[in-house]
DNA sequence: GGCGCCTACTTAACCGCTTAAGTACCCGTT
DNA sequence: AACGGGTACTTAAGCGGTTAAGTAGGCGCC
């Protein structure tokens, strides 16, 4: 109440005066650096948190070139391309590692890939930030090169094959991918579908392989319809699925939770009982899997400790840390009622 | 090429030895200040384009004691709050109005409402946002409180009622829910239940409050049962109302598309068809709502533009507008298949 | 008892930009 | 010819920190 007022903010000449040494001196106390004695630091610390001192963000950086924020762009049809909550969970992770040193998150919402790139060049020209996250990569994403051109720190959220030797966290989604096959032979099915989401993002490209090399593997016929994440879409790649000649697949495994439940209304429609004569399986969990008849198996990790990792990868890297790929989390079976609970003898 | 390298970033030093004139006769050029002939300005435009200068935001904030960056901070569990969704489109939205005066998004997600409160103390005194944007208020919010005691520049996204003279933007929901009552008894509908979410949000009482009130206006039957905005709750609640004794309630008003999924899937599981037997409206427009069986009537606004009116009342506020309250959006009824296409006479 | 060496500070420069205050020069006046 | 008043600049100070370089005083040591 005493000191501040009048002018407003309390700096460290506000700290030195009462003191009574330089702003130096306070400086080398607050940063824990050599330079003054025991005595002294105590003080200047004491006094500090009195008078609620907190460092001015801009001058910090100005003097460090360090400004503790990592910047994030999304591109506007975000929603599309993860599924729902993806986003909010992902982040909520990411700051909590964030915050522990005391970083904070620029976000930024593009309506196309160009802007996204000159969001990252401005970022870098004003010092913005000390570094991005890039999500959502496709095969030879320029962001890669952009990044490691102009030198702007990244963690790439991706399989390691697309990010060129940059920081990377990913999810494994080839084992995801060959897990579904696995539980879904083992339950019988001989004749399995997979109903995906764009075939340029990359991880639906990584996820289609696996599937296709699993199935071939177990002797498994395997079938792979390319959508768009939409559900329109979703359900009338399911109808076709459904009403195709010959033997008749019995299960679709889809890329995210809304076409799942979108592939769910398609069967209905046609009368398919799920999960009697159709096994369905989603990926990523959100609550629409729950709240359907049946609820809908997933395929899922833990979205939030994914994003823990990126932050903590995160700043292992601005402390120096060499590139490697860090494992995220990787996709498992979440069992609903969408599958069938128990081994049924293979048809024909 | 020739004149970066070395030293890395351009300054308005660089600008200013190429043209032989001191850093201020560049400072004023670039602001369009007076104080530098015709001649002069637009040599020295010319050269920070050439040299593709971008002035340094820290060194802005600095000297301006303004950071050009909005701060937004959600509860963790927002996912459950607001459909899915909504932020993405929302943030999209508050960012293409404000990325027009060149101002960013700092975002923050946090795990409890003193850590939001901790947040905007501690931005405040790092300088590190312009402004907050408040969302999902509850009844005597602290945070209202919160910033205008800190002097911390806000828009509240609620309704006046609870923003103590803030600048705010708010939606109707009580025209909203008088519609959906409006619209239901036009089909003859003449018992309504309504599902809402959690009662201590302050939207969902406003909500709550209008329903009844057009109800009994019209001589309709009202229900309100509070709920959570889960869909395990409401899928329970919706039992509960489907098997009261007495005249039936032939709909249901939920307060978001998960809630009224998870009605759907309810109903169906007690035989009660949606809609001949059963009407069924949301709240917030998602994909989910056009990917079930029938696919979900809800009560929505455009969100981006709700949040292009938050982005432009921001600016405004930050340029010295007066603090008043503006509509950013009206929900209006998005007729699906889980409502009555053409009157049917009332039963009884 | 003069030397060097710590320790514990202070002084001053710097980060990149803004802006009040000063200065040099030109022009029109009386 | 001295003077007032623009115009077009420059100088210098300041925003709030950090940090290299300087300095004063105390201490041990030969």
């Amino acid at each position: 109440m005493s000191d501040e007022g009048i002018s407003g903010r309390t700096t460290i000449v506000d700290i030195a005066k009462r003191a009574g040494v330089s702003t130096s001196a306070v400086s080398y106390a607050l940063n824990g650096k050599p330079g003054v004695s025991q005595r002294t630091r105590d003080r200047i610390l004491q006094i500090a948190s009195e008078l609620e001192w907190v460092p001015d963000a801009a001058a910090r950086t100005l003097s460090l070139s360090r400004t503790d924020t990592v910047g994030l762009v999304l591109a506007r049809d975000a929603r599309f391309l993860a599924s729902e909550g993806f986003f909010m969970e992902f982040i909520a992770g990411v700051e909590t590692e964030l915050s522990k040193t005391n970083r904070a998150m620029l976000l930024q919402v593009v309506s196309d890939p160009e802007r996204e790139l000159a969001t990252y060049r401005r970022w870098r020209s004003e010092l913005r930030v000390d570094g991005v996250v890039l999500v959502d990569l496709r095969r030879d994403d320029p962001r890669v090169e952009l990044v490691q051109r102009i030198g702007l720190p990244a963690v790439a959220v991706a399989d390691p094959s697309l990010t060129n030797g940059l920081m990377t966290v990913w999810t494994d989604d080839a084992t995801g991918a060959r897990g579904s096959v696995r539980h879904l032979h083992e339950m019988g099915h001989r004749s399995i579908a997979r109903i995906s989401g764009s075939p340029h993002l990359a991880h639906v490209a990584i996820r289609d392989a696996a599937f296709i090399d699993e199935c071939e593997a177990r002797g498994v016929r395997p079938l792979v319809l390319g959508g768009d994440f939409s559900g329109p879409t979703a359900e009338q790649l399911t109808r076709e699925v459904l009403s195709m000649q010959g033997a008749p697949y019995t299960a679709i495994v889809y890329d995210s939770g809304l076409t799942a439940v979108a592939g769910l209304t398609a069967a209905r429609q046609l009368g398919v009982s799920v999960p009697d004569d159709l096994n369905i399986i989603g990926w990523d969990d959100s609550p629409i899997c729950t709240v359907t008849n049946p609820p809908i198996s997933v395929m899922s990790y833990d979205v939030v400790s994914y994003g823990e990792t990126v932050g903590r990868v995160f700043t292992a890297l601005l402390d120096g840390a060499e590139p490697a790929a860090h494992v995220g989390g990787v996709p498992t079976l979440h069992r609903r009622g969408s599958t069938w609970s128990e081994p049924r003898p293979p048809a024909g």
